[in-house]
DNA sequence: CGATTTTTGGCAAACGTTTGCTATAAATCG
DNA sequence: CGATTTATAGCAAACGTTTGCCAAAAATCG
């Protein structure tokens, strides 16, 4: 009773490897093969060192670990600045798609959040360059570089997720933005649409472009032209959704050919958008449909029941991860084509034929 | 040109301190307390030294001090289970609060969530006991305990954020959920309302025993017995709020004398019950008052804007942190009273005077 | 200017685990 | 049963950094 006291006490301390070599009573290096190459360790000495291991409750030191075999176990993930927007899920939902399969393989997660300042840029440098961290999967468009040290010249592995950065070499996964965006303008047009109203992301931005350039390829494809799409917005990052919208709902009163249906490439957007609407005395979709972009949640209990692209998250956490995994077991990867999980579109009250 | 050029392949590989050592023609260990202890180095050699550094962009191995210090620079926060609901941005900004304290205070987050399973929980308990990582902050009333090691006994430094858990030992931070309740429940007092709906989140659970109680003590305040409000959940969780909402229309739906005003414990709650509700014909808050807690940003954009109490998350993050790197600095910390962080009463559309 | 005190650089060992290599034991072959 | 092959345990060194200690140089004191 006393002696199993006295182990207890010794349990909740950290025991170290070398304590269970001397309580199974054979050599550190004999533990360390038993745990991590049964296969070298006969199975009498292994059953020894395990009951011993499992006593003392023996948990291994990663850092020793990662000293010694040069390889950390940890994994970066980039984030892009805010790490909240409106009503959107989407970094939660990556985050815990992510954590999730980092864990079964082995893997626990960093964050690394890429603000618009040096001090996160050379945070995320150090930990690439002093070894912290095995590899990255990142959410921003931007590598970090200060001081001499980028993070493309690191030889760190790294995964894109969100945005297509083939192009720069890293291996992507991604939803197919363009596609969704075309299609569910082109069901529009079969309702009967003809003016549109865009709201869009920051100029430039990879899925601004993707979405606008869907918009114009289903216009092209049911032979109507680009001036049949109104774009407001352009300005603000996508963390401003909901300014984004408020802004986009005074343009619309500022149109003499009023569209009949808006594409918001955000929920956000479309959210205030449709709030400031309703209260200048419109109806949706009466006056207006709405579709947008992203599939939160909460659109499903907007007034009326939000239509929305809805993007697979989840999944593509899944395969950043097996991506990386990969990557982590080889030497050199060029970066192959993205990977391109398919978003849903979800519809709901918000789209409706037009009135005329 | 050639030579910087060779110079620069070595700065993109990680370049050691044995290195820095060489190129300025001292010893490693000169270069350690150069870099940490500069009051014990030469003010000439140093400028040697950090010049060296510089042009070999050298990284500290964080592996290697934390190996050799005994010390992680790492702290995980241990997260409750689901890390995104309905319209919830606390736990984005949760994380984000925190990490950027505790990159201040030259420390890195690491993610660590605590599922209803014991994988979750060995993986927290192996972060613990390895020595990967230096402390906790975490949002769960459970301590992780598998095969007979617990978190509680581990000697981790733990704060917890959200949950009082002084009762168990824990440094915590929360705000305060049941005074914030109790004074919006007598501003609708105060406003004539009588008769209460209360959505309430899972029976016992902290958040659900504080506001709960807070409405409670306000009806007592202002003589009114327990029997004026009514509960509906109780069952699900929070991040089941949605469903929750739904549910608590259906049981109004029910209710003989109709509640003219509505607590929800969450915005989520409020959202879909508002939506609901609608649906059935009534209208708020001409029918119904409706009031909620978190304080998600698009509550603003609600039909009609709705009234929340919102939560200091910011702020809370701060705290944590603070209390956190002062446990680190001392040995034992016995828990004193929580930190309390008041939240903030927003009134909107959503609450008006009862009609009759 | 010699004695004493302070400053400074470097050696060597530490941290906890892994792995190459060797010697010995065990298994297999002829 | 001796020769050969295979399996296994253990020694020792490695990983990159930190820090106690000591010797030598520099600074200060009387």
């Amino acid at each position: 009773m006393n002696k199993n006291r006295d182990v207890a006490a010794e349990e909740q301390s950290g025991a170290l490897m070398a304590d269970v070599a001397r309580l199974a009573g054979v050599a550190i290096s004999t533990v360390s093969r038993a745990l991590a190459n049964p296969g070298r360790v006969n199975e009498k000495t292994r059953a020894k060192i395990n009951a011993a291991a499992k006593q003392l409750g023996y948990t291994p030191n990663a850092m020793a670990r990662g000293l010694r075999v040069g390889k950390s176990n940890i994994i970066m993930i980039i984030l892009p600045g805010s790490l909240y927007y409106g009503v959107s899920q989407i970094i939660p939902q990556v985050l815990q798609s992510i954590n999730k399969s980092l864990i079964q393989g082995g893997y626990n997660l960093m964050i690394a959040n890429l603000d618009r300042d040096e001090i996160s840029e050379r945070h995320i440098l150090d930990l690439a360059f002093g070894g912290s961290v095995r590899g990255a999967i990142i959410l921003s468009s931007k590598l970090p570089e200060v001081d001499g040290r980028s993070l493309a010249s690191s030889g760190l592995p790294i995964v894109s997720m969100l945005l297509d950065m083939s192009d720069a070499g890293l291996q992507s996964v991604v939803t197919n933005d363009r596609e969704a965006v075309r299609d569910v303008t082109a069901e529009l047009i079969r309702l009967g649409h003809r003016r549109f109203f865009y709201l869009a992301g920051p100029e430039g931005n990879y899925h601004d472009v993707e979405r606008y350039g869907g918009v114009l390829e289903a216009l092209e494809a049911a032979g109507l032209s680009a001036e049949s799409v109104r774009r407001s917005g352009g300005r603000l990052d996508y963390q401003h959704g909901f300014d984004i919208g408020v802004q986009a709902a005074d343009d619309f009163a500022g149109l003499d050919e009023k569209p009949t249906a808006v594409i918001a490439t955000s929920d956000d957007m479309a959210i205030s958008f449709v709030s400031c609407i309703k209260r200048a005395g419109l109806s949706i979709p009466d006056d207006l449909s709405v579709v947008s972009f992203d599939g939160s949640p909460v659109c499903e209990f907007s007034s009326p029941p939000l239509s929305t692209i809805e993007q697979p998250v989840e999944e593509m956490g899944r395969a950043a991860v097996d991506l990386l995994l990969d990557a982590l077991g080889q030497s050199q990867n060029p970066a192959s084509a993205p990977t391109v999980i398919r978003s849903r579109l979800i519809l709901r009250e918000s789209v409706a034929p037009p009135k005329s």
